[in-house]
Formats: C-alpha cells, structure tokens, sequence
DNA sequence: TTGACATGGCGTACAGCGTACACCTACGAT
DNA sequence: ATCGTAGGTGTACGCTGTACGCCATGTCAA
C-alpha cells in the first residue's frame, strides 16, 4: 500500500491511523516526558493540525489508554513448565523490562481509570499461572491483590531520594543537618558506603531491591500454599 | 490573637495564612475532588482573588505539598513495647485510616517529588521501629524498599473493578463475554459469590486484603531475620 | 506626627491546554 | 455523474497556572 517513494513526487503523505498515533505518542512521551505530552505537541511530530488526532482516539485519555496498550503487548509470554513460582518471577521481570524503557509508564498505568483489554489479558494469563500451579482461586484472589502494581515490575518509590547540590560544603552542611533530624534514614541510606555524605541512596540498586520484594512475596504466596491456605481460617495471620 | 468576634462589625475577615489555605485545599479535595482543585476554585473557596493564594504558597506543587504534610501529620505515633512487628502492623494500619479519610492522598503523595520534611519523619520513625527491634541496617534498607507505598497505608490497585452496566440484559452479555476472553479472572473475582453475574468484583474487602499482603511481607521480614539475613548472601533467595 | 517599609490582597494579562464545531477535500462505490 | 464517507483544517471557547504591577493597611523609626 505504501510504497514509500513512488514514482511522482509525493505531495501527500501517507494518511495517519490509530497505531502510528499511538507508536508516536510513545516515542514522544520517552523524548520529552510525559508531563509534557500534549495533543498540540503530538499533532506537530506528525507534521499534521491538532484537530487531526481527533480522527483517531475520542480524547486524550484514550490516547493514554492506547499508549499502555502498545507498552503491555510488547511483555514477554509466560514460560510453560510445572514451576509457577519461576515462571510468574521471570514474566514480571520481564513486564519489569518493558517498563524500564519508558519510564513515565508506570505513573500512566496507574492513572488509568479503565484497564485496556490487553491489560486484562495479562492479568487473566498471570492468574492462570497461579491456578496451573495448584493454588486455589481464593488464595490466588489475595495474590493478585498483595502483589498490586509488582504484578506489573514496578513498585511506586514513593518519595524519589533528592540528589545532593553540587557545591561540596553545601552538602556536608545538609548531611549533618539530616543526620540530626532523620538519623535512622541515613543509617540505612549509607549502609556499606565508603564516603558517607556523597553517596547517600547511591549504593541502592532498583533491580534488586525489586527482586528482593517480589521473593519475599513469592515465598509468602508458596508457603501459605504449602501449608493448605484457607480463607477465613483463624490463625493464618502469623504464618510463622 | 483572633478572637472569633471583635466588638464591633468585622469590615476585614481574618488575614489568611498558610495554614488555613492547607486546611481549605484538603477540604476542597475532599469535595471536589483533586482533579478539579484549582488555585482560582480554591481561592473562591476562601473568598479571595486567586493571586492572593501566592503570598503563602509558592505555587501549586507546593500547595500539594502541603496538603501531603496536612495529612501525614495526623498519623499516630509508634506504640512502645518490644514487639516490633506489632507495632510497625499497628502503625502503618494506623497511616491507612488517615489516608483512607482522603481519597485522592495516595494519588498525590505518589506525584510529589520532593518528600516534605513531616514525610521524612514517618519514615524516620519507621525505620526506627525496626532498628529497634534488632534488624540490622541493611536488611531494615531492603525492608523499607519491599514495603514501598504499603508503609503509606495503600496499595495502588492498578486498575479498578469496572462496575457493570444498569441493565441486566446487558450486564449478563458483557459477563458471558468476560467470561471467555478473561475466565481466569471471572473465576477468582467470583469466588465465594452466589450470583456470579452481578457479584464480580463485590466480595472483596480492601481492608483485609490490605492486611493480607502486609502480614505476608512482615512474616517474610520476620523470618529474614530470624535466619540471619545477610545482604549478598547467595541461597537467601528461596527462604523456603 | 511623619515617613518608610513590609505584608497581604487585587486586576490584568498571557501562554498553554483539551476539544466542540463547522468546513473542506479526495476517493470509492453506485 | 453523484453521493457518502474518511481524514485533515481553522477557528474559537473555556479553563488552567501564574508573572507583574499596583494599592491598602499596620508597624516601627525618626
């Protein structure tokens, strides 16, 4: 259908649709930052009036919809094999992958209000590796909920940890002062750091600071399992 | 300093102050909702020119910023005694209730970007608890981590429950629908129920399943540390 | 008493946003 | 030859956050 250069000059491009609106929406979302994402914005990168996108998605919400829709597809299918507990741990790590590479896409994700059938198709292939697995819908039930947004590789940090300024004094300044008023945060901010003052929340690695939550996790779920689970049950509270 | 009435008529209301603004905007919020607070709502609100707003807050992120204070301010202090997963439990189901009075907190705690100091004091004293308690500073680090938005009360449930059309004729359709393109989740959503068409998604008390994963982390933390958790230990992955 | 100054509130104005609405143009089917 | 439709345009509206300059008032020094 199109051939990128026919013979004539091309004084027409090819005609926009929903997914090259959409793969353009990414693309610029990953360039300019999702705050800054505008319809106006969007209509320019596709050289095209505002007014145009308005052919293609009903509103900007449904762009964002669509945007998530693009982001989940691309995550990988479940491994087959009788071991749930390693095959939920790679597809998340592998949802995680996919995420990682547009970063405003967890704050999208949860401010969607409707899920894209495709989330739901993941949702739906993740509960069928529980229940494949041997547990049952209940318990399956509370996993999906503890899992939340880890089900999809990310965890909201809630609060970023500020960067130290740049001026060297300044920041021994601040340090002493946190040190003063938060002395437990800088504890276990500067575990195992050589230099104190400039390496706060430095020596944090996401990954596995992620893998270490979703093991807890994961643990939990299979031993709740392994012990015959049951909803209602008194005395499941301390697992221990 | 104010006294409510002076003797005569009150030609000038009470000079605002930051404080009353804070106060106002978390009413607001809790009326409108956070999407429609405006700096001119909100200055209407408090019968006064939108510009006005600026002598006290610098601009709008500060204002959400405070409104954040407001709130965290509210949550109760840590329980005493030597039980230290009692009393983080007591403590972060205590953070819950305040948010849960505000609907729209979780949202705006998770768009900030700079923790304002009372938020670095919850987590100060958070992490005092399980110090205190004997976890060492790294696994206390990784702790804090794994809890992430939890330790806030709130788990972002990424996508809500849609609630089903009015009609019924329709309602059985979209089910029939469900059904067979997610029967994964239909079949946990339902679980419990005895109308499965008009129940899905109802059976579920966020409060429990809130409680659930909470317990599933603090007895993984628990155990960690019972064990003698080293960070970069090899084998401490499957705790089983 | 007089002037200076700080505090707090006001009015205007601007750029940017999402998007409703009417219009036009080109193309495929009849 | 005509018509319906899909896709792109131009204009316009109401809303947003907020920069800037002005003004009224209260406090304090001289």
């Amino acid at each position: 259908m199109s051939r990128s250069e026919n013979g004539a000059a091309v004084p027409r491009r090819a005609p926009l649709n929903r997914e090259r609106v959409l793969r353009a929406a990414v693309a610029l979302a990953d360039d300019i930052g999702i705050e800054s994402l505008s319809m106006r914005k969007l209509a320019q990168e596709l050289g095209v009036a505002p007014m145009a996108l308005y052919k293609h998605v009903a509103n900007k919400e449904e762009l964002l919809d669509g945007m998530v829709s693009v982001i989940v597809a691309e995550v990988d299918p479940p491994l087959p094999g009788p071991d749930w507990k390693n095959a939920v741990r790679h597809r998340i790590l592998s949802a995680r992958q996919a995420l990682l590479r547009h970063s405003w896409a967890p704050r999208v994700i949860e401010s969607r209000t409707q899920a894209p059938p495709v989330v739901l198709d993941y949702m739906n292939s993740l509960i069928g590796m529980f229940l494949a697995g041997g547990l049952s819908a209940d318990l399956t039930h509370h996993v999906m909920h503890a899992l939340g947004s880890r089900m999809w590789g990310f965890t909201q940090e809630v609060f970023p940890t500020p960067q130290p300024p740049a001026d060297p004094g300044m920041r021994a300044a601040m340090f002493r002062q946190a040190a003063e008023r938060f002395p437990h945060i800088v504890a276990i901010a500067t575990v195992g750091a050589h230099d104190d003052a400039s390496s706060v929340g430095q020596g944090c690695d996401d990954q596995s600071e992620f893998e270490f939550a979703l093991d807890v996790l994961l643990d939990g779920f299979e031993r709740l399992h392994n012990e015959g689970w049951r909803s209602g049950v008194p005395g499941n509270r301390a697992a221990g």
